[in-house]
DNA sequence: GCAGTTTTGTACTGACTAGTCAAATTGAGA
DNA sequence: TCTCAATTTGACTAGTCAGTACAAAACTGC
């Protein structure tokens, strides 16, 4: 690079000289359509080209703004976290109901969503947990993450229901929660197998039945 | 085709008279090496390359005899319902020590095998189950029939527990050795997101703790 | 109008994929 | 030893993929 070169960059930056055409597209509501493509369709199954459909960009800008279909992909997780420690139905939930009543809606709503007919849903955390086999050390650093954060939303209704004598006291509140989410994932699984719904939640069922202690 | 084309072929299958170059592999061996793979690194990330040189034999071979990379999953999934069915690790703990026993030691070395450093297995069932979202109808079919014959024997420990009253009598063994596996599965997924061993311990731990009945 | 930068659209690259095909190889029966 | 047919072999097809390159159009501030 010349010293010319250089000057004229130090001389734009200085005085701020430039500006072109604005950008078009609102970036954040793009990564909210990847988001959304990632999850309905994997990682995988979703090509450049569906990717790009869904978020109204071309390739061009694309690439301009996001460098690459995995960099995007990360990205889509942390807003995912994001949106479930803030504002999420996790969150919702434990305000409106503390304690095991939270946790048993939150169940009963997760199993509907998951076994729904027209457009099962689940976790895009437990998703992306379940293609990615913690092969690739970006992509499971951004899983652990987003787990510990909603890890810590379940926590607080454990400890509230543990408050209220509705589950043992003796046991870690954390444990307890990482119990909740992997029965929730484990239930999750089945239902992409084909498990019918009222199977799910029978067993779903149990679960709280056994887990309450007795009054 | 020829009248003496016929004739050709009702002499040669009446008389059988015909006999050419043996195969040289073992297609059962190379079923389960195929298995093997997919096993380990599930069925998007296994090429044909992959494929053949685990299995031994070259493209030609395997087309001729598996007809393709999905036939073949599907045979190493039915061959792997066959084998749990049969002979694997389920019924053998099974028979040894029946009864609640046995769910928490098959528990304890499925999250000890889930988290292995060094080779995470977990049940192939699952890892297929994780793969497909339940979008091939004939995967769907073959995970689904494979569940209900791994179901069928955790029922039966199940319904040896409520015998010896370590589990609630009045709970269906069915769902309740869907929940087992659920949570077994769920566990699975964690593990593979890159939560530590000794957190998923103790989840499962609490499982076992919070569903035995107390004497 | 000019300068500067972004968007748009399209064409392209190189790597990878599952699957095909025909010719060479092999071994058992005659 | 010869014949015949299945197996083996490796080159080949046709398609997909993420990512690159680039020209032309569009827009803002001067």
């Amino acid at each position: 690079m010349s010293s010319v070169l250089i000057l004229d960059l130090l001389v734009q930056n200085c005085y701020r000289i430039p500006m072109a055409r604005p950008r078009e597209f609102d970036e954040e509501q793009a990564l909210a359509r990847a988001m959304e493509v990632f999850w309905k369709q994997g990682y995988h199954d979703t090509s450049l080209d569906d990717l790009l459909e869904a978020m109204g960009i071309q390739r061009g800008s694309f690439y301009n703004t996001f460098r690459s279909k995995k960099e995007t992909y990360l990205r889509a997780i942390d807003r995912y976290a994001d949106f479930m420690a803030n504002g999420g139905p996790y969150t919702h939930a434990a305000q409106m109901e503390p304690g095991f009543a939270a946790l048993t809606t939150l169940a009963n709503d997760y199993i509907e969503s998951v076994t729904s007919e027209t457009e099962p849903r689940g976790c895009f955390l437990a998703h992306v947990a379940k293609e990615h086999r913690g092969n690739d050390p970006t992509i499971r650093q951004a899983i652990i993450a987003g787990i510990e954060r909603m890890r810590g939303i379940v926590t607080r209704s454990v400890e509230a229901a543990q408050r209220d004598g509705d589950l043992p006291s003796d046991a870690s509140p954390e444990d307890l929660a990482l119990l909740f989410m992997s029965v929730a994932w484990g239930i999750h699984v089945m239902a992409e197998a084909g498990l019918p719904r009222e199977h799910l939640k029978k067993a779903g069922g149990q679960f709280f039945a056994m887990s309450r202690t007795p009054a």
